[in-house]
RNA sequence: GGGGACGUAGUUCAGCUGGUUAGAACGCAUGCCUGUCACGCAUGAGGUCGCGGGUUCGAGUCCCGUCGUCCCCGCCA
């Protein structure tokens, strides 16, 4: 069949743009075939592009030609129209069409393309397997729930760099080929061709190089990076991913807070949605004991209590000191069916011991009291703060020692919250409480400076070892280490990690002291980080900042839970890319050139 | 590395305790149709049931293995 040329032809409006105003106009569209209805001598094709639909008219008595080649057109043909705008007889209008008002009747259709039969029609509605929308992501960025996506992570990139800008923030580039430096995420590896055996690595994230900026006096930095990291993915993680890198000299984390906090204000305003600041500071500690987890949803209430066993109870059930009391307003005629999955739910996520007691008008209903006895069932509930109508919800951990002093270690602690966060959130889910679009901000501020790796028995750094130390507690960085307190941040979005931060060190003795405590030798430290520690010796200016988890942000804000669907071209769960199919083998050539043997496995 | 779910027509799915020729809807093709907008009507094409092996007289169905996709745990300073 023949193909139409362009030719000089200029689109004089989108698909989406022609209203009542435009009556009487002549005009040139061009877009895709969304659907034909073609009624024999009357045919109506749905012409389509990313700003919406246009019905075009075609009829032989209008155009011949233009009816005869509407004739041929197919689902996702390449159209050129020209035409006039004509106003639709009333009982034609279609509400649900932004043009829906007007149509075009053909005088001349160029057919610029035709098109396969796609694999799934273009249309928001239609459910289609990942995998194939991933094997024809052209066809799936064409649907327009894609195309807002990626318009809005557009115009969103667009406001922060407006806004990072006006603080007077620069916007400078790191290398994507640099060095390896382990400690942390796999890094991908890239072969040098000239340096056979040596290897750049792609940066997990620029925090070296932006502490470097800092040294050298850009006093404010940002980039919208891509990051990359050989690890398993998820839902909300992906080889390589996109943060928004932020750094300043001098900084006040109050200052830099507010910058972000109006920051999120103004990307928020891009979908209507009203924010609330300051945002909550929540301190470690709290958010563990109450949400049981670093990044609390806080779009509910819900908050856990540590509360203590009497000596004689503990010795009864064998259940570690304190424990865990929810109370659940109003919940008191919850299901036995909910309390049993519930209780599934505490177990796989670690809590061995489960308990519950319904609070009613003058008593209580609880498998408890048979062994602890109303009294003491009594004292947890109202530690809980329960009122009749309450169900309370008890967690702990069983302890394998006898006798009265049951403590319960850090890590188990430790084990106990996160638990208790697992069941919190399913509280919340069976109870309908979690609500879109409300858009619920905080900092989750004073973690702990490390954490004890069991398996290694070493500290490690929490968030990473270029975090500094709270001032009060420089004292105690090796007498008390569990203890110390890190000057780090995250920035917590309805149960998200969307950012994370921190005041760095900037007195080389200080980062020696950190290297030291977490097993670094100077030998490893000077051959991983010498050219940073070389840096530091250089008059580093008190700096500090924090990288946004963009990819997150841009899908919370699409209303989407997977990154997946705010990415063009991403990879699957096993990092296969099933438009292009990589990775791949590469020729034989190419491996010699860069000394490279594969081992057959 | 571990756990769970899924894999049948181009797409989304159904297919019972194993039984003759594997179905539906949408899509696609052809024809008819001058006011449709999920157009309608008629006719038709389209399947190595992911792959390999096993059990059985007989496997889409049962068993073992394998591959792929998704979700979760581990991991992600």
């Amino acid at each position: 069949m023949p193909f139409d040329l362009l030719g000089d032809r200029q689109r004089t409006h989108t698909c989406g743009e022609l209203r009542k105003s435009h009556a009487g106009a002549r005009v040139f569209l061009a877009g895709w075939v969304a659907r034909r209805r073609d009624l024999g001598n009357l045919i109506f094709i749905d012409l389509r592009d990313h700003t919406g639909i246009t019905q075009v008219v075609c009829r032989p008595e209008m155009s011949a030609t233009a009816h005869a080649r509407a004739e041929e057109v197919r689902p996702e043909y390449v159209l050129g129209v020209e035409g006039e705008v004509v106003l639709r007889a009333p009982e034609t209008v279609n509400r649900q069409l932004a043009t829906g008002e007007v149509e075009v009747v053909a005088h001349t259709i160029l057919l610029l393309n035709e098109a396969k039969t796609p694999p799934f029609p273009i249309e928001d509605d239609s459910k289609t397997a990942e995998e194939t929308r991933l094997r024809y992501r052209y066809l799936d960025l064409r649907r327009s729930r894609m195309q807002h996506h990626l318009r809005l992570r557009h115009r969103a990139a667009w406001v922060a760099r407006q806004h990072l800008s006006a603080h007077g923030f620069v916007e400078i580039e790191t290398p994507f080929l640099t060095r390896s430096t382990p400690e942390g995420a796999r890094d991908y590896l890239v072969p040098s061709r000239l340096h056979p055996g040596h290897f750049y690595a792609l940066p997990q994230s620029p925090q070296l190089f932006k502490q470097i900026l800092m040294i050298s006096g850009f006093d404010r930095y940002f980039q919208i990076v891509r990051c990359f990291r050989d690890e398993d993915f998820r839902a909300d993680r992906q080889a390589e991913f996109t943060q928004v890198d932020i750094e300043m000299a001098f900084p006040q984390r109050e200052v830099l807070f507010d910058i972000i906090e109006r920051l999120m204000e103004q990307l928020f305003a891009l979908i209507g949605a009203p924010i609330a600041r300051p945002f909550q500071r929540l301190p470690y500690h709290e958010a563990m004991e109450k949400y049981g987890s670093d990044k609390p949803h806080l779009g509910f209430g819900l908050e856990w209590k540590r509360v203590s066993l009497p000596p004689e109870a503990q010795f009864k059930i064998q259940v570690a000191d304190p424990i865990k009391a929810l109370r659940v307003p109003g919940w008191s005629e919850a299901p036995r069916s909910q309390l049993d999955k519930l209780q599934e739910v505490a177990k796989s996520a670690g809590a061995d011991w489960f308990g519950y007691a319904r609070v009613l008008a003058g008593q209580l209903e609880s498998p408890l009291s048979k062994v602890l006895g109303d009294e003491a069932v009594g004292a947890l509930t109202s530690a809980a703060e329960a009122a009749p109508g309450d169900l309370v919800l008890l967690l702990g951990l069983k302890t394998a020692s006898s006798g009265p002093a049951f403590g319960l270690p850090v890590h188990l602690a430790r084990h106990l919250d996160e638990a208790s966060g697992e069941v919190r959130l399913e509280v919340a889910r069976r109870l309908n409480l979690i609500r879109p679009g409300t858009w619920n901000f905080a900092w989750v501020v004073d973690f702990p400076m490390f954490e004890f790796n069991q398996k290694e028995g070493r500290y490690q750094p929490m968030h990473h070892p270029f975090t500094s130390p709270r001032e009060e507690d420089l004292d105690r960085l090796e007498s008390d280490t569990a203890g110390v307190r890190a000057r780090a941040y995250d920035l917590v979005l309805n149960g998200s990690e969307i950012g994370g931060g921190s005041i760095r060190i900037h007195r080389p003795d200080i980062q020696h002291r950190i290297f030291k405590i977490i097993g670094l030798t100077e030998e490893k430290a000077r051959e991983r980080f010498g050219f940073f520690l070389d840096a530091l010796e250089y008059g580093a200016p008190p700096h500090g900042g924090i990288a946004l988890g963009w990819d997150r942000i841009i899908a919370l804000m699409c209303g989407e839970t997977n990154i997946r669907e705010v990415i063009a071209f991403p990879k699957t769960a096993s990092g296969v890319d099933l438009m292009c199919d990589a990775p791949s083998a590469v020729e034989p050539e190419q491996l010699e050139e860069l000394g490279l043997e594969i081992r057959r496995q």
